[in-house]
RNA sequence: GCGAGUGUAGCUCAAUGGUCAGAGCACUGGUCUGUGGCACCAGGGGCUGGGGGUUCAAUUCCCCUCACUCGCCCCA
């Protein structure tokens, strides 16, 4: 019986782990230069937030996510995005009260129960930001700002920031009167699937690829012309805060979100290079949401960027490799350098050593494949004569060094 | 949920309805007993994903199943 990992999880090994480490490194340094604060929120929440959160009709809700029951019979969902979670501890906490403005950023893994697929898995890791408690334009451009300096960061700069306006409370509902309309007169030449879309959500349809349906969707009215003068405003103002900070995007006026929350401003950061999962962060402003899970009415904006897929677009890294590798012969030589060894780890020094017992010769062959930058030899000679040798793996040259004064001599050499 | 493709050594891949399933890389040992990379030599390693069927005989042909990959849908 061999045990395997499950459909659509995977483990992320060391090479690959390290390009991963850097982005989150990239992002948490970012967002906190913007102010914002991790958040640690649970990986499981009850159902109900999301149902309510994301949407009842969603993909994501209606099929996707990880339900089960606890011994309480409490119904229980693995997270499938953070923004919901985020949202509850923001009105749990009443941080409306400790701040203006919350602004929080979180990172971790999410679960969809989805077809794995070149890019999409049942557990990802997503980094997301969260700035709850102010409409204004500005912090989109800030929200945007971040992202873009994030992906930048790692030297993911082939990409391309496409935004939309989804309009509000105030005229969406008008907007997708008029879309409706439209469409119904369209009907027979609708895919299936958006035939389904019509009447659960008619915006969809505007970004279905199949060839019939884009021809019907390229003369649709315009999100974009149906917005009531206040969303106009503020899209123009996102605009012109990109445009001052020089942020390249495009107005997408086909970008719909999958979420229910969002309104006003929507955007993706999309690739070419990553195959049919082209989306590598995604957000928008979500102004009715902490209302909706029973805060105070409250604006608010956020993304998501995806980890995996960001880290298959950075180079990879090597691992990190020793800086110094103990060959050691005899008990002896392990029992007197063992101190040595461990009070230099404590200075952050890379040491690795040979757990074999083999001798010099497979020690040296260890310390090259592991890739040490430099060799202490400590045999029966060296303890004897009170003189340990210190090989540059690289030059070959070799240097005596005193057993009796060995960390401050090493930690100089290894630090030059 | 739907469609297509692929499962052979740790990795990348060969092969044939018929003797014992091979190669490169990696690994272990030796040439070289206290000095790595190179070279040469030798060695270990496989229920050919699992189950069933056809056949005298299946890694090969057929069915089922599982897994992976890619696409649709959807998303990050």
């Amino acid at each position: 019986m061999k045990f395997q990992s499950i459909r659509g999880v995977k483990d992320i090994l060391p090479g690959e782990i390290e390009a991963v480490q850097r982005l989150e490194l990239a992002a948490r340094s970012v967002f906190e230069s913007f102010g914002f604060s991790e958040i640690r929120i649970p990986i499981f929440e009850v159902t109900e937030l999301f149902a309510r959160g994301i949407g009842t009709t969603t993909d994501i809700v209606e099929k996707e996510m990880y339900t089960f029951e606890d011994r309480d019979g409490k119904k229980i969902t693995l997270r499938p995005e953070g923004t919901a979670p985020v949202v509850r501890a923001y009105i749990e906490h009443q941080l409306n009260l400790k701040a203006p403005v919350a602004k929080l950023y979180y990172l971790g893994p999410m679960f969809r129960h989805e077809r794995p697929q070149a890019g999409r898995f049942r557990q990802f890791y997503q980094i997301g930001v969260e700035a709850i408690g102010t409409d204004r334009p500005a912090m989109d451009v800030e929200v945007l700002a971040m992202l873009m300096t994030t992906l930048q960061q790692v030297g993911v700069t082939e990409v391309q920031l496409e935004i939309n306006s989804l309009g509000d409370a105030a005229c969406r509902p008008h907007y997708r009167k008029t879309l409706k309309a439209y469409f119904k007169t369209h009907l027979s030449q609708l895919c299936e699937d958006c035939r389904r879309r019509y009447e659960i959500n008619p915006m969809r349809i505007l970004d279905c690829k199949k060839e019939g349906c884009k021809t019907v969707t390229a003369k649709a009215p315009s999100s974009l012309d149906h917005l009531c003068g206040e969303c106009l405003a503020h899209f123009q103002q996102v605009k012109d805060g990109l445009n001052q900070l020089k942020i390249p995007f495009i107005v997408n006026e086909r970008l719909v979100r999958g979420l229910d929350y969002y309104m006003r401003t929507a955007f993706e950061v999309t690739t070419t290079k990553l195959g049919a999962q082209n989306a590598i962060a995604a957000g928008g402003r979500y102004d009715g949401l902490v209302e909706e899970l029973g805060g105070p009415p409250t604006p608010g904006i956020g993304f998501a960027m995806g980890v995996e897929r960001i880290a298959t677009l950075m180079e990879r890294f090597e691992t990190p490799k020793p800086d110094l590798f103990f060959a050691l012969l005899g008990e002896e030589a392990v029992r007197q350098m063992l101190p040595v060894i461990i009070r230099l780890r404590g200075e952050g020094v890379r040491i690795e050593m040979d757990y074999s017992g083999g001798g010099l010769k497979k020690q040296m062959g260890l310390a090259d494949k592991l890739g040490a930058r430099h060799t202490l030899i400590v045999g029966e000679n060296e303890l004897k004569s009170g003189k340990a040798i210190l090989r540059d793996m690289r030059t070959k040259e070799q240097r005596e060094m005193s057993l009796s004064d060995l960390s401050e001599p090493l930690l100089k050499i290894i630090r030059s």
